[in-house]
Formats: structure tokens, sequence, C-alpha cells
RNA sequence: GCCCGGGUGGCGGAAUUGGUAGACGCGCUGGACUCAAAAUCCAGUGAUGGCAACAUCGUGCGGGUUCGAUUCCCGCCCCGGGUACCA
């Protein structure tokens, strides 16, 4: 290949007159034939060659939907192939895979629809995806494409399951280990196997039990606590159908991972903010649990508190209605009111909660607790506002120091007791009423009231942080509580009815016995069913598969297959790991591989799994490192979040919103097709609504896959939510344009050795380019390549070695274009396969420095001088120049600052 | 309410161990080419004043530190995202 050829597909183009749309370079040939050429080589295959240094970089593997890709897609994926282009000329074995993950609701609400098995429309849809990613000339090993929805992949997803089922947590180890090791005591031995059963089943990471779920009624499944947002609505299909039930669900005890996963994210190169979200999620909280005495009864209530400094300031008590001692709790009197409470905090649904989330509401029980601190006499209250699911379910109320006690004593005229005095902190107003307990307080000062010489405490006048450790210490040594640790995090349900998702490897015996299959007979598959409506109990359309539901072990005994499926968290908890290693069918993934190309060295994905997603992997990793199958205590190193492509959308004056194509645009401002009404233009998501949603599919079309690659890592740094705009990407098209039209030309391109300046611009941009890939800075590379291309466009000449390192450079980023003036200039094999230009630091350096020379700070003039003049010279030389003379005429010089390299500031002063 | 981001030209955005604010791109203006238009190429483009040289102002607002602040500190305002009775 050489000029000649590159003119003849240039050629029509550079004369085509008709088309309007501009067609100077040939990308559409020009990107076939090159993806053509990766796919016939292999160009992106990755071995397992342990001999060099690996990099393994991983997207946010997507859902496949019927909608194909959206422009949000290409972002993150251009993204790391830049990097992993990058890393592959640096000498690094890199290991990049694509896969989908399949299981999801679309395709079995089409399925339900029409009949169409989701198997079937999950197929189409990944071929869809499939060949627009590849449109892209996206560097993915193709080989090693995995599907969650694949038995050969789910084999697997299963085979973790068992192995979560098969794990406890030893708290003194911190660590998980095999149920075969549990320690059971001798006295659940001598109670027989049941009770061994129980117990062991009790420690199980994995367990079936009874939960309290949200169920959406439109769906007829079960959600996650986190699929249910704030306004009562259903995350998935945005009714406001769900209810909280009771049902058997599986569930996984990640709570007792979570100081692991806490203390984990120190290690980790991740966004902060990510980190504190994860933080926040996992909600630890130190305090105390407290015994109260009950009057009456020989019971204790036990609370949880982080404050058992304000113990003096409990004036009562408050349980949840859920709480175990409810009944016995209240009195003959109470018992009526207090079960009607019950049912109605049961009945309410989460809207009306939320409605209610400003107003408390509660009952006496008619019972009294003894304050173990100074022996108060103080009532117990059920009310919502507590929670059972947090804690003990019980709390001691100090309404002078808590918001919502204070809230809940207020409405119900409950004795408040302020024992800290906020002196110095307020004002004297605002503490003049917290001393009469008329304002709550909640930050620290100094305690009054809270002394009892009976019992020997006293923590008068000290500060929160001794009061806490003083009350604890004496709790702990009366016998009345002790320190605890708490946390947010709870267990995670981990069943739903639906048919599309991993089929649990579960049987349930007639005679309560619950088995899981052997390794030998998964993977379970998903049996056909007729219909894949979900039973009218809500049940999983598995209950409705008669022969696939049904089983007998050799000794008759009759069972029945679980009916649930995994969700969709399931499969992406462990995908990263089966890239490694995807054709395995003997193991999960060869244990020597696993050791080479974990961890995961860039992990790039949106935000919006900065919790869930990314907690989950994080826990079954952990455990699967505990069980020695993963090597690495993490599964992802760094992690980066790009931001939303958003787009133009148009709303009147009142806020609604108009369809783009009902808008007009007159001398920047916008209109009403219909109405004539102007439009405020503001940025909104992309969406069908809206009709605002670009598809990649036509930007390639239009101005090739190069340009829209290009186009979104321009448009601004990787992790801002952005604005598309389609004379953005004309401005990177014409770029190419002008680089294919450069160096096209054979003239441009000379022998011999390269001008001064030109190195000079050269070497800047190798430099740029490569740090800023290293930091996931696109923008500003691509702006520097631009700079060198204007410069040679100025220049006129630049020699063929330097139009060679220009296109390595150039090939992470737009490596159709790349590939074709490699060749074009003569070159063999692909631009990315010689290692990355060196830069040359001699190139770059300069016989004269710019000083700018300012007065107060105030920049008047610049001064040319000479490279590596000392700080005293530098300032000689600005006393002596006219222009200095000029500005200090009249003025004293009182200081004089230079900064060799820099600057040159001069303090003046009035002549006095 | 709390937590995390972020406010820089007409627009997307550059620049931070404190040292020439506005790189690069879009848009706009003018010129070249053309019978003409499109495309392309060249030049200009923060605001205000001035024919110009130049001057003054200018990084959300108000203070502070400094020879010097988009950058550091204090107090506000606005926007985006997350979260919600977690005791």
């Amino acid at each position: 290949m050489g000029f000649r050829d590159f003119n003849r597909n240039f050629a029509p183009s550079f004369y085509s007159i008709n088309s309007s749309i501009p067609m100077d370079y040939n990308f559409k040939e020009i990107e076939a034939k090159w993806q053509q050429y990766w796919a016939d080589n292999k160009s992106f295959k990755t071995y397992d060659d342990f001999s060099k240094p690996k990099f393994y970089c991983l997207d946010m593997f997507p859902y496949p939907s019927g909608a194909g890709l959206h422009v949000g897609h290409p972002e993150g994926y251009t993204a790391t192939d830049i990097v992993c282009r990058y890393k592959r000329s640096k000498g690094f074995n890199v290991l990049h895979p694509m896969g989908w993950d399949a299981f999801g609701l679309p395709a079995e609400q089409y399925a339900i629809q029409t009949g169409t098995h989701p198997a079937e429309t999950t197929q189409k849809n990944c071929d869809n995806f499939r060949r627009q990613i590849q449109a892209l000339g996206l560097g993915y090993d193709w080989d090693r494409e995995i599907n969650t929805t694949d038995p050969s992949y789910f084999k697997w997803t299963q085979w973790i399951f068992t192995k979560l089922y098969n794990t406890w947590f030893d708290a003194s180890a911190e660590k998980g280990r095999l149920i075969s090791e549990l320690p059971v005591p001798a006295e659940i031995k001598a109670a027989g196997p049941i009770a061994v059963r129980e117990y062991t089943d009790q420690k199980r990471l994995a367990y079936y039990g009874e939960a309290q779920v949200w169920y959406c009624r439109t769906c007829k499944t079960v959600c996650a606590n986190e699929e249910v947002l704030n306004d009562g609505s259903h995350e998935k299909c945005g009714t406001k159908e769900v209810e909280r039930r009771f049902l058997k669900q599986w569930m996984l005890r990640i709570p007792h991972y979570a100081e692991r996963l806490l203390e984990g994210l120190d290690g980790l190169d991740w966004p902060e903010g990510v980190k504190e979200m994860q933080r926040n999620w996992i909600g630890r909280s130190t305090g105390a649990e407290v015994d109260f005495a009950l009057a009456g009864l020989n019971k204790n209530l036990r609370v949880y508190t982080t404050r058992p400094d304000t113990l003096f300031g409990a004036t009562y008590m408050v349980v949840a209605p859920e709480h175990e001692l409810v009944a016995e709790i209240t009195t003959p009197e109470q018992q009526k009111a207090v079960k009607d409470y019950i049912t109605n905090a049961a009945l309410k649904s989460d809207l009306d909660r939320t409605d209610l989330a400003k107003g408390k509401t509660g009952v006496f029980t008619g019972r009294y607790a003894i304050n173990p601190i100074n022996g108060a006499q103080i009532p117990v209250w059920v009310a919502d506002y507590v929670l059972m699911g947090y804690g003990t379910g019980a709390i001691m109320a100090v309404p002078a120091h808590d918001d919502r006690d204070f809230e809940f004593a207020q409405t119900y005229n409950l004795p408040i007791v302020c024992i800290l005095d906020p002196a110095g902190n307020t004002s004297e107003e605002l503490r003049a009423k917290i001393l009469k307990g008329d304002a709550c307080w909640t930050e620290d000062g100094g305690y009054i009231n809270s002394a009892n010489p009976a019992i020997g405490i006293d923590i008068n006048g000290l500060t929160k942080e001794q009061g806490i450790r003083q009350v604890t210490e004496w709790l702990e040594k009366a016998g009345l509580g002790k320190a605890t640790v708490n946390y947010k995090l709870r267990d995670w349900l981990f069943s739903r009815q639906r048919y599309w998702g991993e089929p649990f490897p579960v049987i349930h015996w007639e005679d309560g016995e619950v088995t899981l299959l052997n390794d030998a007979e998964l993977p379970l598959q998903l049996p056909e069913v007729e219909k894949y409506q979900p039973g009218e109990t809500g049940e999983s359309p598995l209950s409705n598969a008669g022969k696939w539901l049904t089983v007998t072990d050799a000794n008759g005994r009759k069972g029945r297959r679980e009916t649930n499926t995994m969700p969709q968290w399931a499969g992406s908890c462990w995908y990263y790991l089966r890239f490694i290693d995807p054709k395995n069918d003997t193991e999960p993934f060869a244990k020597a591989k696993e050791n080479y190309w974990m961890p995961v060295d860039l992990y790039v994905g949106g935000a919006e799994h900065a919790v869930l997603h990314l907690l989950y992997s994080r826990f079954w990793h952990k455990v699967l490192f505990d069980l020695g199958i993963v090597s690495t205590n993490e599964p992802f190193q760094k992690l980066f979040n790009q931001g939303m492509i958003l787009a133009f959308a148009y709303e009147t004056a009142s806020g609604s919103k108009v369809p783009s194509d009902m808008v007009t645009e007159k001398e920047g401002k916008y209109f009403h097709n219909e109405t004539g009404e102007e439009l405020r233009q503001i940025v909104a998501k992309m969406s069908k609504s809206l009709k605002n949603v670009v598809n990649p599919d036509d930007v390639v079309e239009k101005f090739g896959a190069d340009s829209l690659r290009l186009y979104e890592m321009f448009i601004g740094p990787l992790d801002a939510t952005k604005p598309w705009t389609e004379n953005g990407v004309k401005g990177v098209y014409n770029f190419l344009r002008r680089v294919a039209t450069f160096f096209g030309e054979p003239g441009n391109l000379t022998e011999g050795a390269e001008s001064k300046e030109t190195l000079k611009i050269l070497h800047q941009t190798i430099k740029k380019a490569g740090d800023d890939i290293e930091d996931m800075k696109f923008n500003t590379a691509i702006s520097q390549m631009m700079v060198f291309t204007n410069h040679c466009y100025k220049a006129g000449k630049v020699t063929t070695e330097t139009a060679n390192t220009f296109y390595q450079v150039l090939a992470p980023f737009a490596p159709h274009l790349a590939e074709e003036l490699w060749a074009l200039n003569g070159n063999s094999g692909s631009v990315g396969i010689p290692a990355w230009p060196v830069f040359n630091p001699a190139f770059l350096t300069e016989d004269v420095v710019e000083y700018p020379v300012s007065f107060n700070g105030k920049v008047r003039f610049k001064l040319e001088l000479p490279v590596g003049l000392t700080a005293k010279e530098v300032e000689e030389a600005a006393l002596q120049s006219d222009m200095t003379k000029k500005w200090t005429e009249g003025m004293t010089i009182v200081k004089i600052i230079v900064v060799p390299g820099k600057i040159v500031n001069i303090v003046l002063r009035d002549k006095v």
C-alpha cells in the first residue's frame, strides 16, 4: 500500500460536490477495512503469557436491552479501549473482555406478552449489541465473551452459591470457613441431629428463612429494599404498587463481613465519594447495649444507644411494634390500644410511612422500666419510629438531646430533662430554652444533672467523649451493659419470583430437610414452561414446571425444587473472574491464571453502581478469598466512574417539557412549532419522551467511529456529566479530516532532519498524551494532538519519521485512521504494535524564557531573557528595562520577587 | 436535614506544591477561493472605553492570608447527585 492507493481511496470524495455530508476523508472504507484486519489477525486476542506484566481492564458489562446501545455505553468503553491500546504499546499483556449481564426483567416481560422464550430475545439483543460495539473499533478479545444466561456460565454462579451456603463466618478469626469446620456445642449435639441442623443453618452465609420483604403487585415479584425508592415507588417498574409481605426467601448474611468490607476500602484507588457512600451504607456505629429492668416483670428490656452518656436524660423508652416483648410488656388495660396500633402500623403502606415521616405516632404500653443509673421509673411506649431491624429494636429516649425523641416527647407530653449545657456553643436565648427542655441540643456540651453518688458515678462538667467512656465503663462493671458495634448493613435478600434468572440448586424435601445439588449435578437448567406469568400467590413461574419441579430420592422421599431464582446481581458478582478463563468446564477458572490476572487493575462504569453491585461483588470476593478460591482480598484495585452524557431538551415557561422534534431554533432562541411559545433550552437525560436520544449507529454512519470515539472523549472530563451536541462531533470530525488531508498528501512529508519547532511540539504531544491517558484525562490529550496538527499546517511540511511517531500517539484514540496512515507510509503490521514513542525532554529545552513582569501583582509587560540566569541577574535585567522605568516613575520600589523561570513581581509604593 | 460533587467567555471546557486566567473545540465576525452557494483555507474573537497604542474590570457572593489567589482560610448563595426516623 502506498500513497497512490491512498489517493485513490480519497479521490472521489475530494471532488464530490453533491454530498451535503462532509466526505473529505473516507472513514467508511477505512474503518471497515481495519476492523476486518483486526478480526482476521485476532489483534486483540489475549494470551496467558505469565512472563509479561499484566494489565486487567474491565468495563461494567451491559444488560443487552432491546433498544440497543445508547451513546453512554461507548463513553466508558472508548476510555478503556484507549487505555488498553496504550498499555499494549507499553508492553503490557492486556486483558480487556466484554460480555452480557443478560438475565433481567425486560426479556421476561416480553415473554409474558408474546410467548417468546427470553433466551431467544436475549440472543437477538446480544447479537445487536456485539455488532454495535464492533462497529466502534473497540479492541475486545471476543473469544472471551461471556453471557450470564449461558448454562456453562451460571453453572458456576450456582456453584458459588453452594459455597456461600456451606460457609460460616468465624468471628474470632474474622474470616469465612467451611461449615464442616463449625464447632457445634456439646449440648446441641446431645439434642439430636435436628438441633444440629438448626444450629448449623443459623451460621451459614446463605439461609432460607421467613423475611418481611417488599413485594411489587405490578411485577408480581419480591424486590430488594434498595429497589424501593423514597417516594414509595418501585425502581424497576415505576409504579407505587409495592407493599410489605412475609415470605420464605433466600438471604445472604453480608453483615458478617461488614467490618472487612469497611476496612478493605482504605487500600483501594477508588473515588473518595464512592468509598464514602459504601461506608455510609455499611453504617458502622459504636455505642453500648444497656439493660433496663421492667417494673412488675421478671424481664429486662435491652436497648442499643450511641450515647450511653445521656442515660441521666432518658425519660421514657420505645419499642418497635414488631418487638417480641411487646405483648408481655403491655398491661391489660393497654392491650387493646397497643394491638390496634400494631395492626395499623403493619397495614401502613410505604407511601403512608413516608408521608407520616414528619409526624411520629405511638402508644403507651402501661408498663414502666427502671433507669439503671438513677432508679427513675420511666414509661415504655410502642412507636414505629423505632425500627426492629436495627440495634435491639428498642431505645431509651433522651428527648433533650435527640431530635426524634424530642419531637415524640412534645407530641405526647413526655418529660424532657436537659443534661448537657450548651454553654458557649450557642446563643444565650437558645441555651435558656434548652436548659428548660423547650429545645433540643444534639451537639457537645458540659454535663449537668448527671451524677448519682449512691452508685458512685458523676460525669458533671465532663465532655461528651469522656462521658461516653465513663458511663460505658460503669455499665460494664455493674453488669448492666457493654460497649457494642452496630451496622446499618442488613441481610441481603437473594431471591426473586421470576423465571429468567439462575435457578437455585436446592431441593426442599417433604420431611423439612433442605439439600443442595452436588457439583456434578450442576448446572441446574431452567425448565421449559408454557407460560411465564407468576403464580397467583406471587410464586415464581417455575412453580408451574410440573415435571422439573418434583424429585424423588433413592429412598422414595419426595422433594420439590426451589422455585425462586437468583437476582440479577448474582451473575455480575463474579463475572470478572470468569473472563480470566471463560471456557473452563472443570472449574470456574484455573488457579494459576487467576493468580496472574487478579486483581482488576482498572474498572470503569457508571456511578449508579457505587454501592450495590460493588459491595455485593466485594462480599462474594472476600468469601472466595477466605476459602482460598481467589488470591486477592479485593477484586477491583482502581475504580473510575464515567459521567452521564445528557442532551439538550426544551421546556415552556411553566416547566413542561417539549419533545425536541416540536422545537425550532431562530437566532439562538427556541420556539414551539405549534404554539410559537418561546422555550427554554435545558440539559436533561436522554429519553424517548423528549425525543432527544442519540443513537451511536447514526453518528457512526454520518461521521465515523473514530469521530464518535474522539468526540465522547473530547467533550469534557470522563467523570463529568456533559451534554451531547452534534456541532461538537463536527469539531472532532474536522480534526480527523485535517489529519487525513495533511498526512494523506505525499508532498507534505519530507525526509531528512526535522525542524526544532516541530520536534518540540511532537515531543510535548508524546508526553502529554501518555501522561493524560494514565490520568484518564483524554480531553486534554486530544487537544494537544489538535495543537500538533495545527502546527503541521503552519509548518507546511514534516518528516516521515515525525508523521509515523504521531500516528502511534493518535492510534489509541482514532485507531482506524492511524492504521490507515501508518500503512500509507509504507509501514508493515499494526500501528499499535511498535512501542509507544519515547519522549525526549531534550527537544523541549528553550534558549530563552519570556518573563512576565508585574507591578504589585499586575502583569505589565514581557521580558525575554536567556535561560539559566540567576534570580539576581533576572532582577537586574528587569530593573534596566525601559518599561520598568516607565512603571516605576514617581514610585518607590519596596521589594522585588523573582521566581527563576517563572515570574518577576515588583512591589511599589507611592513616593512620600 | 445530612453526606458527596460542582459554579471560569455566547457554549463545552483548559490552567492548582499559589506565579502570564480563558489552551483546544463549537459558535460568531471578516477575508481568500467560487458565476454563486456549500465545503475548505487564512485571520480575529472575555467585557467595557478608545481610531489606535493602551487602560480599567474580570474565575458564584462577601471577607481574610500573601509581593501575588480560579488555586489556601472563614462566612454565605446557587446547581447537580446520593441518602433518609439506623437511636
